[in-house]
DNA sequence: CAGTGGTCTAGACCACCGC
DNA sequence: CGGTGGTCTAGACCACTGC
């Protein structure tokens, strides 16, 4: 475990213990420094540390200051994960799917987002989500085939999206650009799922990248929001 | 200007003159160190910024890469700013608006979220927001009355509410937790933006936080999605 | 002005990757 | 195994804050 990572653990503990209070100025860097034995670069790495955290606020000039924790959002939209781990993540049982793979020829937003070359075909996968028997979520993703392959199409179940093509495909998606859409009542995918009056729809956009900021997965996820709740956190750009 | 920013800014234009292109391998810190003329920890430095602006992937072992430059959202989410703020941003003109303000014994869901002690008011701001004579938006804002004042029940129109905020009440705001919702047709406020069949709406409740994590402002804002684009960045938590 | 964080150096050793 | 990034040190000087 490297020293800094020890450091700002053993920090943590003095603001879980109620040695440091919020609102508290922290001792200096150098102070710091010479209680654990360490350089002050290495203090300084621990400090960088929380206040990604937003657990400190670090003023130039003034001081370290412990400040309220971030308010913990149970599942936030800026942390990236598969429908199938937002299932889950709601406690829902990932129930019966209906599943429908086929391949076609790409209309012309989906091969310029997924930057495509001319005549290569696309893999659509769609499928409704189910709990408790209700139709909770539908997936409609779109990939292009050449990236896939072709055992896909033989597949029966894909499971966990993600999971299929980092095992199946070697492609790691960790980064996605996503629009925030309330449909329309006449969206056919959104009446799916308005089954309920107090039901209202949400849709999410969304193009998937992998490491290199390659598009990899364009996907349509309709999710209902008396099922699923969305939330975000923001933050001021600057300082 | 400091070394290591001069550092990632010579880089940068490493990048745009294609010097170096995507994919491409950096040359190992030590070179770069010894090309600049630094020391290796500010080349560090330098590549640490690239990399969270996902403009390189790092790693260990193995060498730093230049990845494709992260597609840019035009105004994402995550980013806050005030209402507004995204009205000018969506190239809107701020046109009249319709507020009204009172005081009221909040209700406990406010005076919990905004940590209030008992018996203490709240500041309850609504105002519709026009662009080319048709409503837009809308707002419904709740302020402990102790945090902003008797000043503003006299104000006539507060203009931007977190200009005010800064300026008159010396209260900062750089953090919110927004909850993203789709209400219901049944929603009063809602039907106020209801004018045209395609339109829909989508509700952001956002509890505003100041510099020490202390919520200060609660609001409800209602906004036309035929009117304001949504979108987000998302990513894997871990590396 | 004293105290604080911000930057910077020139080394060192370690952990990981890919050949 | 050599090359790479990850961590760490013991200093130094600068820039900012608040009294």
């Amino acid at each position: 475990m490297p020293l800094y990572i020890q450091v700002k653990e053993a920090l943590e503990e003095d603001i879980k213990t109620g040695q440091l209070r919020i609102g508290d100025k922290l001792p200096a860097e150098i102070i710091l420094a010479k209680r654990f034995q360490v350089s002050r670069e290495t203090v300084r790495s621990a400090i960088r540390l929380l206040e990604e955290e937003g657990k400190v606020h670090v003023r130039h000039g003034a001081g370290t200051f412990l400040v309220n924790p971030i308010p913990r959002t149970p599942s936030s939209l800026e942390n990236l994960m598969s429908v199938t781990s937002m299932i889950k993540y709601a406690g829902l049982e990932d129930g019966e799917r209906r599943e429908k793979l086929r391949v076609e020829a790409p209309i012309l937003e989906w091969s310029s987002l997924l930057e495509m070359d001319d005549g290569q075909e696309v893999i659509v996968h769609e499928r409704v989500r189910t709990a408790n028997g209700e139709p909770v979520a539908f997936s409609k993703n779109i990939l292009p085939r050449q990236l896939v392959g072709e055992a896909i199409i033989e597949q029966g179940s894909i499971g966990s999206l993600f999971k299929y093509l980092k095992e199946q495909c070697n492609i790691d998606i960790y980064r996605a650009t996503s629009e925030i859409v309330v449909p329309l009542h006449t969206d056919p995918h959104s009446q799916k799922l308005l089954i309920h009056p107090e039901t209202t729809v949400l849709l999410l956009k969304q193009l998937h990248y992998d490491r290199k900021n390659q598009p990899v997965l364009y996907s349509f996820d309709y999710f209902r929001n008396d099922v699923f709740k969305f939330s975000i956190n923001r933050a001021k750009i600057d300082g």
